[in-house]
DNA sequence: TACTTTAATCAGAGTCTCTGACTAAAAACA
DNA sequence: TGTTTTTAGTCAGAGACTCTGATTAAAGTA
């Protein structure tokens, strides 16, 4: 079986259900703007360094924050280093989906560990991380 | 660092090196249309299974064949055994597609090899094919 | 100062995906 | 058999996501 599938399929369970997690504690916020919102520093985050780490274009990022502005999620405040720039900052609204989304992640490596035991559980997260640094176009 | 990135790192990479592989080589197709296009069996694949397989419904899965169709990858014919249905099936134009998506992801399989080891590699592929029978909803 | 780069936005379009309603054929069943 | 339910696929419409290209304003540089 491809390796494509099968580094897709774990994946996209665990998207599914982190999203269920969210979305299910009544943060009503979709795929897209959550992957933007996981990657907002605690001490705000530039729209240029959001667009690069979720690997979408400016316009693109900024459509999403727009977006979770308007929720509520997230602020834009003035970068006092950058007069060009703003700091997107996570709003106290938003700051409580973070260990609903994190007890979900240890929730389901938990039942992934139950199934593949922990040896196989450790060499997969070696494998991976060993993995990232050829295929991570950030570092 | 968090399992689900761990693993939509690798993937993504192999998927975008696909797709730059199979769009290099001349096929003028998108990445919706190509996972598609992956899922047809030789015999021919009914809608409907291929909205299940790639986790879309019937609608998109219907959109994307239509597209398909007009470039000419695939053509419909009736289904022998049910007069609801039709068979999707690969043209001959879209059949040269496969072996170079299929060398890329010998080439890309190869570099990982090199870089995390022939061990490593087997634990990686004896994890996620373990992990599939908990999170392939297909399964 | 003049030129170049960078951060962000505006405008517009294309792609993908969905929900809901519908038709026709097959399957189940009374 | 005839009726009802399920299944395969399509039509219509809308929403979500993403992009390219152009623009503004501030910062960096020669």
């Amino acid at each position: 079986m491809n390796i494509g599938l099968l580094l897709y399929i774990p994946y996209r369970d665990l998207e599914n259900r982190i999203m269920a997690a969210v979305t299910g504690a009544g943060y009503d916020v979709t795929l897209a703007q959550a992957r933007v919102l996981q990657r907002i520093s605690p001490d705000g985050t530039r729209l240029t360094e959001l667009a690069e780490a979720a690997q979408v274009t400016k316009q693109t990022a900024g459509f999403l924050v727009d977006q979770l502005e308007k929720l509520g999620y997230v602020e834009r405040v003035p970068d006092p280093t950058d007069g060009r720039a703003r700091l997107v900052r996570v709003t106290e609204k938003a700051r409580g989906a973070t260990p609903v989304a994190e007890a979900e992640i240890a929730r389901i490596e938990a039942e992934w560990e139950q199934h593949i035991g922990k040896r196989r559980m450790g060499q997969l997260r070696e494998a991976l991380e060993k993995l990232g640094e050829i295929t991570d176009p950030y570092r």
